[in-house]
DNA sequence: TGCCGACCATGAGGATCTTGATGGCGATGC
DNA sequence: GCATCGCCATCAAGATCCTCATGGTCGGCA
């Protein structure tokens, strides 16, 4: 079942009508802050413990419908969280988090039961996006949620990563179509540029403010080309899209 | 709920329709003040606080439906503050005061939630008009409280920058855009120059008094052009905005 | 008629946005 | 390994837009 959230935007929800349930588990608290702050906005119930025992007490307690989980923990290794975790709830999906270079051939083979990860570090856009995934296809939300956002008459693909307008496909790279399902799930909305960033690029970026922009003039570039613009500035304010007829 | 206050004007409140409590903590007593008169008069119940430890107490205490925090408070860090402020109030929003040069890079990761921020030094009708926009997105108030304020045949949209007058989208500059929108949120009543002065720019400025004048000439090009004038001088008292019609 | 307040034209200066050019990095294929 | 390619971020220049001050004109009112 799909529903409008106070932000306006559309959510998960679980089959009975009540908010989808989601643990999270990461030694930093900063990480779980950050993540509570942000999968709390996506209406979802959220949980937190910083270490494997705290984990699985939570699991069997709070009964999430996915797990967010850190695989370097302090007192236990992942894989032997994931197997008492996969006693206490055997079909919750799990979204891994590991570090970029500690490597992806550990993480090979458990994404093999519908599970998924993201390298840290990640971007809230990725990470949330990824939960919605996992959560739609293990059947805990209505299966009518679909993954296709629809502007006017450009549409994307959330599972295919399929950009089209008006029929026809466009090519985009990550970042590119990571920004536009951003502003595609905020339609009509002006975005500022520090909320695009935080969102859409990884909480560590250090780098100039202006990448922002830059990737909405390459968005512009392949969305709104010789076509009535669907992508607006605000100046002093941020971006917003909206269909090209109004 | 919204509903019209003895000031006439529209107001926020909460579904059981007692009015929205807001936390305001900064260290500048001038700036206390300054938030507090100006959020009171928007009909809303406020407290204040001059440090950390204070905001704790009184989160705690007054359990207020936004909170608005200075990042830079005399006895913690603005983070230390804030985490601890979500312990107490997990699903609060918070507007975040910033230094204007105190850099963007420390705001990493703060708008994820949902949350915002201005920097010092901001104008009144900014501020409130974000407070607002937070509320009204976190659900502590009423659903119907929507983001378009209408007077006439003039339209303004809070969330999309959107302005129109009988159908047709008028561009407009941030300034004339909180201008056109303090006045609407005021129709048919006389503003004097120095409120508006002290509404819509920023308590420090020092400019000439008659950029309000300037202002109010380039909204009535843009508004009253070749209209019916909706936009009216009270020679020696200030200026009014009301439907064409009357 | 003279005064004062309101309105408007102009332009400087600054802030913001856009775009092209450039180089690093990782992924891929040989 | 090595070369190649695509993607991403940085830099810098240019264009555009916004803000505000100056100074002038208009109109109402005593």
């Amino acid at each position: 079942m799909t529903t409008t959230s106070p932000q306006g935007r559309t959510e998960l929800l679980r089959p009975d009508g009540s908010p989808v349930r989601v643990l999270v588990v990461d030694d930093e608290l900063s990480i779980t802050e950050l993540l509570s702050m942000a999968l709390r906005y996506e209406g979802w119930q959220i949980r937190s413990a910083g270490d494997g025992t705290g984990a699985i007490q939570a699991a069997r307690e709070f009964r999430p419908d996915a797990v967010v989980l850190d695989m370097m923990l302090p007192d236990m290794d992942g894989l032997a969280v994931l197997g008492r975790l996969r006693r206490e709830l055997p079909d919750v999906p799990v979204l891994f988090l590991t570090a970029k270079d500690a490597v992806e051939d550990r993480i090979a083979g458990l994404t093999a039961g519908g599970d998924d990860y993201v390298t840290k570090p990640f971007s809230l856009e990725e990470v949330v996006a990824r939960l919605r995934g996992l959560i739609r296809r293990s059947g805990a939300a209505d299966r009518r949620s679909d993954s296709v956002l629809v502007v006017g008459d450009l549409t994307l693909d959330e599972d295919s990563h399929e950009v089209s307008r008006a029929g026809e496909s466009i090519h985009l790279t990550a970042t590119e179509f990571e920004l536009l399902r951003f502003l595609m799930r905020n339609p009509r909305r002006v975005l500022s540029k520090a909320q695009i960033l935080d969102r859409v690029w990884s909480y560590d970026f250090g780098g100039q403010a202006n990448v922002v922009e830059l990737y909405i003039s390459y968005l512009r570039r392949k969305i709104d080309a010789g076509r009535e613009p669907m992508i607006h500035t605000r100046r002093g304010a941020g971006y917003l899209i909206k269909p090209a007829a109004s």
